[in-house]
DNA sequence: ATCTGTCACGAAACCGGTTTCGTGACAGAT
DNA sequence: ATCTGTCACGAAACCGGTTTCGTGACAGAT
């Protein structure tokens, strides 16, 4: 009998719409969108309405629909950068799945792009700006002079730094006390009785190189030790690196009878470079490390290093993202949070000095070992 | 003076929108939509034009405004299951990086979830379907009764397993040949002269561990050897899991002088199951293995494994799942590629015979450590 | 009693695409 | 000369949302 009676039918592919809750309330489609979105022209009582309804009738607005007027797709960016090292491989899994936890529970999604570095990282997140496949990015491993933060700031697109920038002007980030665990690592290595302490550094290109170093000086400071040039290098990104550093501190003059490792794929080539010159971890040479690979429970003797939490930082990440993309001021959205140190076996009491060290390398044989190796003999 | 002369700025955005190539061509939008979607009412001279237009302009359809239509965003789905232990994680940048190449090269995009299994992990999947965040799934780790297969089938989504499926039936899919590796495992072991090989298999759960199997059978087969199971097992998709199952076939009646296991992790294992003993690794016991995972080249001997390569992987799934979201049919969407073996020292010719280790392993004593162990002596 | 301002909503335009429907132009058949 | 069918396109509706614009109803001031 009612001619402006509607097919109330819910759509044929099976998702209410907008225009299902609407009708079902009597009013405009409009009107509904504005009491969802908090607009100050709706009264209490229809917002409250149609909040109900909505809930009932188990509407969610379809993030692309919106996007098309809005231009925000509610999507998390993250592009990986594949061509270096390994270098985010072990965390990956962790922080993809605290970074796409968070996002769902704010009904976000996550695209994820990867790319070599240079131009090629800044085509991929200019095309997923473009195509509206991502509201504001996550930048994991942030570099000193970060081309990315840089691109992002100039096309005003929202993103949080893994990391801190020595730049720091109004952007977001999170980053993990890294020169709390150099400083930590040293003060322990301090209180079983080491005096010659090395530090084989990270990539001087990324931010966090400073940083650590800077903590393994305070911790000397602290522990009132003299940090030794010759036995301080940079730039050990993986573990033949790692190694090398070691055979380089380890045949200075007065070499190091522990060494603090900013990165532990680095720290693991210490191990080779120990067999080379028959010295035993934990023992001859105790390491310390950071970031807590798996591979630490892999070697023998395990690896002491300190752990991040990268599903925790995946979130929080994710989370400070969200509400910058929502408007919060970018230098409010900046956390910390400190890495655990998970002991192993590799750090302990000196067993020798570095005199004994330094004699012992320099006549190329070795301490430990049940069968004859090196030398002319 | 022309009254219909409407502003051709190129919207506010700075994108180029399909009105603005229509507008340039002084057609219908439509028009140059159905010329660049190749309807069949449009002429040849029409669709040149536009296209060529379109592509000087530097038109890019928005995915997001055509799916409101068509119901198609041009994305991948991918629901990485974070609650099992690590399986996938050593290979996981790799495979993304495989995905989101081939999806950038055909203009698509890549939609990561993460999500405990089960339940939940249908659900996510659902999220995705009903939010229109993927157009159809990879579906890493297929198991031998894949319930997210089942879900997809149901909703008619467009899926690619990686793995084969035992219920074949319509389902598109990219599989490694495990089966072949696991049989040239056993033929180079024979070719060594191992006579007693064991078998440690992954978790039964899996659809790859039959095939892995039929695949250790038949090596066996062609070496004219006996599989024998009280030295064959299966379960192992931890370290922890395979240094036990290393124990229990080494504890056997007539122990195998090497072992064939499915998963690296698992082999892994192996080398601390052999320490306990005093075995020697690639010596007194020989493995090989399969995935080709980093850890590896860390362990000593390095392991001898046959490698996977996920990148290739990722991107041949990739192009599967979007031939079949564009209408291929899914029984003609399957492809296997080969393992590749990487030898490390992990495998060798016997030095023992199964009997001399057999008497060992009672006497609870060991064959090479220099410093007296175990015994009550 | 009228005027003014605010409240709260409906109607309609809009975002950037796709798809349907209608029709003028032309060719070929009668 | 008319009729019929196909070709090739324009116009308009549509997808599911958001946002702008307009206006009736009511309250308070004059």
């Amino acid at each position: 009998m009612d001619a402006s009676v509607k097919s109330s039918a819910p759509a044929v592919s099976g998702r209410v719409t907008i225009s299902d809750v609407a009708d079902a309330l009597g009013i405009a489609k409009g009107t509904v969108s504005r009491a969802l979105n908090d607009y100050p022209d709706i009264s209490d009582a229809t917002r409250q309405r149609v909040r109900r309804k909505a809930e009932a009738m188990g509407y969610h607005p379809l993030a692309h629909a919106q996007a098309i007027r809005t231009g925000r797709s509610r999507a998390i960016g993250l592009v990986l950068q594949t061509d270096i090292a390994g270098a985010q491989r072990p965390f990956l899994s962790d922080f993809l799945a605290g970074v796409s936890k968070e996002a769902s529970a704010a009904s976000w999604t996550l695209t994820v792009a990867t790319s070599a570095g240079g131009a090629e990282m800044l085509a991929t997140m200019e095309r997923l700006i473009n195509e509206r496949k991502a509201d504001g990015f996550i930048v994991p491993r942030t570099f000193s002079d970060d081309p990315r933060a840089n691109l992002l700031r100039c096309l005003h697109v929202p993103f949080v730094l893994y990391g801190r920038l020595s730049d720091i002007q109004d952007s977001a980030w999170f980053d993990i006390l890294g020169e709390d665990a150099m400083c930590d690592a040293v003060l322990r290595l301090a209180q079983y009785g080491h005096q010659k302490i090395g530090f084989v550094n990270g990539g001087l290109e990324y931010n966090f190189s400073q940083i650590r170093e800077d903590g393994f000086r305070e911790g000397m400071r602290q522990a009132g030790l003299q940090a030794d040039p010759r036995i301080m290098t940079a730039g050990a990104m993986t573990s033949e690196a790692g190694a090398k550093a070691t055979r380089e501190l380890m045949s200075s003059p007065e070499p190091p009878t522990a060494i603090v490792f900013a990165v532990d794929v680095a720290a693991l080539g210490a191990y080779a470079a120990a067999e080379d010159f028959g010295l035993a971890i934990g023992k001859d040479l105790s390491v310390i490390s950071y970031d807590g690979i798996p591979e630490c429970e892999w070697v023998r003797p395990k690896l002491t290093s300190f752990r991040v939490d990268s599903q925790m930082a995946g979130r929080r990440l994710a989370e400070l993202l969200i509400r910058n993309v929502r408007g919060e001021d970018p230098s409010t959205l900046r956390e910390t949070a400190k890495a655990t140190l998970w002991p192993g076996g590799s750090d302990g009491p000196p067993t020798r000095t570095s005199d004994e060290i330094a004699r012992h390398i320099r006549a190329g044989d070795t301490f430990t070992s049940c069968e004859p190796t090196g030398g002319q003999a």
